[in-house]
DNA sequence: ACCGTAATAGGAGTTTACCC
DNA sequence: GGGTAAACTCCTATTACGGT
């Protein structure tokens, strides 16, 4: 297998391009070389012949002075050619060391382009990133990701998709970089960050009848409801709290969606419970009155989710602190007092 | 196998002693 | 006083050795 590979790009490992045919390669004397082949050498031969010092290329590669001179011998045995000589107190490189320096240099700056490739700024990064997230989740945070992101990272792009059927698949093919959500997946497939506990409020219009006085169980469940269900269950943890009490509501309409029931509701009579998070949304855009539920239902775990193979990806652990930032309850706190 | 420390070898520059 | 050679010093490369 890796064979293969030094066959089809043999002018990565030598510097001879003739020497390194594909009959070259299937030569024992091109894979003897093979195995002594180290990359540094090329490194350390550039700063040698920058320098024409020991020393001084010592100093440059950051090893000690013996252990460049012995680096020197290596590339002599190599190379088959003394390289560089002694002349006074310093080296003079030999003609054919002159002859390799400009590929040597090309070489250099071509392995340093590499290897920034490897870990790119991120403010040259141009990627797309798909989150999967519920439709709640989008409409409040959707925009203050993006504009954290972009701060950092101008050329990324966020691409939010609707919540979907949760499964590993997509995470793990990268269709998906984020899952966020109440996450249920779990095993060694999938790595989790706990963004916040979501609560739910309620809201209706500003000139509710509600919202004359006290809101108690009781006259909460005097208004007609409106229920956001993707399955359109009209039935959910606030009934089952309800009930607890001896008291029933009654849900006239079920809309798939947390923000149509928040749009509705901000245009009717008609009493919504929506996630906390949508309460800037609710007071800014609506101008609508959002109240504690009068009931305990349990809070929903919101997390992030992603695939182990993306644990170390720069751009994907830079996204992840950037949406646990967003979401800290910190911020949430802050988001809900500026609306 | 590779690295660093210490010792060694060798070349070049500087200083000093000696000779003219 | 000036030129020359020997001694000394400094710098650099190499090697031996031990540790990781």
């Amino acid at each position: 297998m890796t064979r293969t590979r030094a066959r089809e790009f043999p002018a990565v490992f030598t510097l001879e391009e003739r020497d390194c045919s594909i009959n070259a390669v299937r030569d024992n004397l091109y894979l003897s070389q093979m195995k002594q082949f180290d990359a540094n050498l090329l490194f350390a031969l550039d700063a040698l012949l920058e320098t024409g010092s020991v020393t001084e290329a010592a100093e440059q590669t950051g090893v000690s002075v013996p252990t460049m001179s012995r680096t020197l011998t290596r590339i002599r045995k190599l190379i088959g050619d003394p390289i560089m000589v002694q002349a006074g107190r310093g080296l003079v490189a030999t003609p054919q060391a002159l002859e390799m320096r400009a590929r040597l240099r090309a070489f250099v700056q071509e392995g340093r382009e590499l290897t920034q490739l490897a870990s790119p700024s991120l403010l040259d990064t141009a990627r797309t990133i798909s989150i999967r997230a519920d439709e709640s989740f989008i409409s409040a945070f959707a925009a203050p990701i993006m504009d954290a992101v972009h701060l950092v990272a101008p050329r990324l792009a966020l691409r939010f998709i609707s919540h979907g059927e949760e499964s590993v698949g997509p995470l793990r093919e990268g269709v998906v970089d984020f899952d966020i959500g109440d996450i249920k997946l779990s095993g060694p497939e999938v790595k989790l960050q706990k963004l916040f506990a979501a609560q739910f409020v309620g809201v209706v219009r500003s000139d509710h009848p509600l919202a004359s006085s006290k809101i108690t169980p009781k006259r909460y469940v005097q208004y007609a409801h409106i229920s956001a269900s993707r399955r359109g269950l009209a039935r959910g943890p606030i009934d089952a709290a309800l009930e607890e009490l001896g008291l029933k509501r009654t849900v006239s309409l079920s809309v798939p969606t947390f923000s149509s029931a928040l749009t509705i509701a901000a245009g009717s009579d008609l009493v919504a419970a929506v996630p906390e998070h949508l309460t800037g949304i609710a007071l800014k855009i609506y101008g609508a009155f959002v109240f504690p539920l009068p009931v305990r239902t349990p809070s929903v775990r919101i997390a992030l989710a992603w695939h182990p193979r993306f644990d170390r990806d720069a751009v994907h652990r830079f996204v992840r602190d950037t949406v646990a930032k967003v979401c800290s309850p910190a911020s949430l706190k802050q988001g809900s007092k500026h609306s």
